[in-house]
DNA sequence: TACTTGTAGATTGTCGACAATTAATTGCCA
DNA sequence: TGGCAATTAATTGTCGACAATCTACAAGTA
């Protein structure tokens, strides 16, 4: 089971309602275009329609479910159209955290030293002897928390958002693409190039490693 | 008043909340930090919280309020930061919009007229013996209008979302600065600079045109 | 006076129920 | 049998009420 065991515990139920969608349709339970009913969500959850209608909204915001007014909420299907477009603004805006970082000597040594210990587990889980589909979930999560440090460093609250929902959306996009597992030790040593590049301040050569690494999202887009 | 008299009939009551208090932050009657009493804006329209709170959350997705958890909702501050955050992510949104409009040939010849009438308007407005204070209201809409028309001329769904959020809250941290009536005429006939630049399918002037026109939002910031 | 504690008021978070609307089913008729 | 109309069921939108929590004020103590 993917979901969290732990604590589904927080300040409102809302964001419980959050995350408990997310890992829904990550784990392939949730499958664009399905209808997200109200009240099956509540009874799951032990709790009213209230907050799942808030949490159901937060993820309309973050173009996750698409609400038909008094028809209901679906998980957002994404066209080829779509997916072009959510690519290319989070190049747009991770080109842009690299200069940032770059211009600006937001990278201390210690950071790198981060960022090279989360591409080594990638490495590690990648020649692991796992399961190739767990073996992609595990690598995606650390390619999250790799790409994430990177926007935090920014200093840029929005930015990291903005991606943060991107992010997302286009590992939703990607769900639906059974050869998505192939390459995964290339996938984790790409990073070695982005840390390489950024260490030198090469913005060029950087944003275009950065281009080739997230380039299998656009690749697996057009194999459909 | 601001408040469009006419409609606040839509689909559901969660729009009209959502409209309602954009024009009571714009027309000053909430200012930044003010505390959004849920019962009270559900008692001003009539209606009950269940709405008030959803158009709430829509909101603060959109930056426009923050929720403090069981404390309440209230206007977001901007600071100084804020302002140059988004102003920078305006700035890079909507470059990468004029290249897709030059690269991809998105402009028509019919376009570019309606873009002239639009700043015609304003040219009229900035001219005209109107208050000072109306007059830079209602350019303001009008450039909104111009800006709106480019951003959907991309047609890139995601971009217009999210720079009409953006744009909104430039607006709202503008309210604050009462010097910023000056050069309407100016702010005006910027854009006929940046039709023509766009016309000539000249990236880089285009650029820079709309960086003049629109940097008096971070002079404006950095007077306080 | 300054500080802590307890209480009262106000506000948010959640709930269950009802109204309005949409979708599905059934029954009727050609 | 096929298509249309009326009824039924299911789902969303909205409401009012209650519970949990926070804030402000007041009382009491050192």
């Amino acid at each position: 089971m993917l979901i969290s065991s732990s604590t589904y515990q927080r300040d409102n139920l809302c964001s419980v309602v959050v995350d408990y969608i997310k890992e829904l349709i990550l784990s392939g339970t949730y499958r664009a275009g399905d209808h997200v009913l109200e009240s099956e969500v509540a009874l799951k959850l032990g709790i009213s329609r209230a907050p799942v209608r808030e949490g159901l909204k937060e993820l309309e915001k973050e173009g996750i479910v698409t609400v038909l007014p008094r028809k209901g909420t679906f998980i957002t299907k994404f066209t080829l159209e779509d997916m072009k477009e959510v690519f290319d603004i989070r190049l747009l805006l991770e080109d842009n955290i690299l200069e940032i970082l770059i211009n600006e000597n937001k990278m201390m040594e210690e950071d790198f030293d981060t960022l090279e210990k989360i591409v080594n587990d990638m490495v590690k889980i990648a020649n692991s002897k796992e399961e190739n589909m767990n073996k992609a979930i595990m690598i995606n999560m650390k390619d999250m928390e790799f790409h994430k440090f990177i926007w935090q460093k920014s200093g840029s609250r929005r930015r990291v958002e903005l991606l943060s929902g991107i992010f997302f959306q286009l590992r939703m996009a990607m769900l639906y693409d059974t050869n998505r597992t192939g390459d995964l030790f290339a996938t984790a040593t790409d990073h070695y190039a982005i840390i390489k590049y950024l260490r030198n301040k090469d913005i060029d050569k950087c944003k275009r490693a950065l281009r080739e690494h997230i380039s299998f999202y656009k690749e697996g887009m057009s194999q459909k």
